[in-house]
DNA sequence: GAAAAAACTGTACCTACGGTACAGCTTCGG
DNA sequence: CCGAAGCTGTACCGTAGGTACAGTTTTTTC
């Protein structure tokens, strides 16, 4: 191991950012951009104000920092699960199957319930935001659209579906499903409701499939 | 028309309370609560501050106020379009699938697509609201289930479903697909995203109870 | 181990907003 | 013409976002 830690490695004010962003994440997700002070992120982080704008020019490098690192977990997330899934089976629709089981399980053992889609938080206040962030979020959902479709095209390929029913509405299901189920489970206060709505999307593509 | 406008009729106070109330809901569905200033809400109406805390003794005040007044419009539309398409069919399944459709057409005909759901916006941000609001929020969207609920269960009465779906979950479930829905024709900026995704709903019932 | 860069702190100050308090004015139905 | 409803005007307070910038400590690099 003669090298680890070279690249642009071990920079102290990385573990900090996080750590604002962390608590910002948070508290965006409970009270929305506008209702989440500077004050009250410093505070939770143990810096002051000077140091907050040393990490964010503003508040709106905040917002930006905050969704494009949400985007790439999410895109990380989706990679690894799939991947997996696929690697398990052959077949393009029993490993999407496997996938959906996968991440209807994942969530269901979050004790707490989903902490909520920053993307969904976002286009509820997006006229807080400029353009830049905006088009961050329609360029995401579009990419996660093209991600599920193209499995659905593989699909479509060895299971002729009908064909009344447009892909690119079947693949934005999920993402409907997913931002609706984490809505519907805060609004009720249940926390396993996100899962089973995931299980019943995963019912429908096997319908749609395999009728 | 010896009477028209005699109960509690003609307060003038109404209408400013009322035009209030549609500055803020706009803003609050595209700002979020706390980014919408009580100062823009007064300058939209034409009136003063004094004027705004006559009307609502605080924002906590404005924020219950603006909920009942979207949950009393969302289950009026409810009650409208289903029990019209009641009467047009005397099959509980068809009933259902002919208020979907009427559903999707309503919000197909929305040209600037759909405002936004006041109870996914503050699901968002339920920790600037008190309990009150949190309980009005969670006791409307269980009374949402409930109704949809009890046309399933009609509906299964006579078209036995599959035994491993839940019917509270595929009641949920479109509630589910509405509130994503919105979302995600606002996140990729397409209207008609959301109409499309209640024709899938009704696919998937479709197939649920007629397969 | 010293220089340089990174990661902060401290102070001071400005504006906008939510909120309070309260006195006064206007409009309109009975 | 009285009284209540429906406001306006003024004044004031605390908190928050944001700016500016000089100074200090910590870390990295050579």
């Amino acid at each position: 191991m003669v090298s680890d830690m070279n690249a642009p490695a071990s920079r102290k004010g990385a573990a900090t950012r996080d750590q604002i962003l962390d608590a910002a994440e948070t508290a965006v997700l409970a009270k929305g951009f506008a209702g989440t002070s500077i004050d009250e992120l410093i505070a939770a982080v143990g810096i002051t104000k000077s140091g907050f704008f040393y990490h964010f020019k503003d508040k709106g490098a905040l917002a930006k920092a905050l969704l494009e690192r949400y985007i790439a977990r999410e895109d990380a997330l989706f990679d690894d699960l799939f991947s997996r899934a696929d690697e398990l089976n052959e077949d393009p629709l029993h490993g999407f199957l496997v996938g959906l089981k996968m991440l209807s399980e994942l969530l269901a053992d979050l004790p707490t319930g989903h902490p909520g889609c920053l993307i969904a938080a976002y286009c509820y206040q997006d006229r807080l935001f400029d353009r830049e962030v905006r088009e961050l979020n329609t360029r995401a959902t579009l990419g996660w659209r093209r991600r599920f479709r193209d499995r659905l095209d593989r699909i479509a390929a060895r299971y002729p579906p009908r064909a009344d029913v447009d892909l690119d509405d079947v693949a934005d299901m999920l993402l409907v499903v997913a931002d609706g189920g984490i809505i519907l489970s805060k609004a009720v206060g249940d926390t396993s409701l996100l899962a089973r709505q995931i299980l019943l999307y995963r019912d429908y593509l096997r319908h749609l499939f395999q009728a």
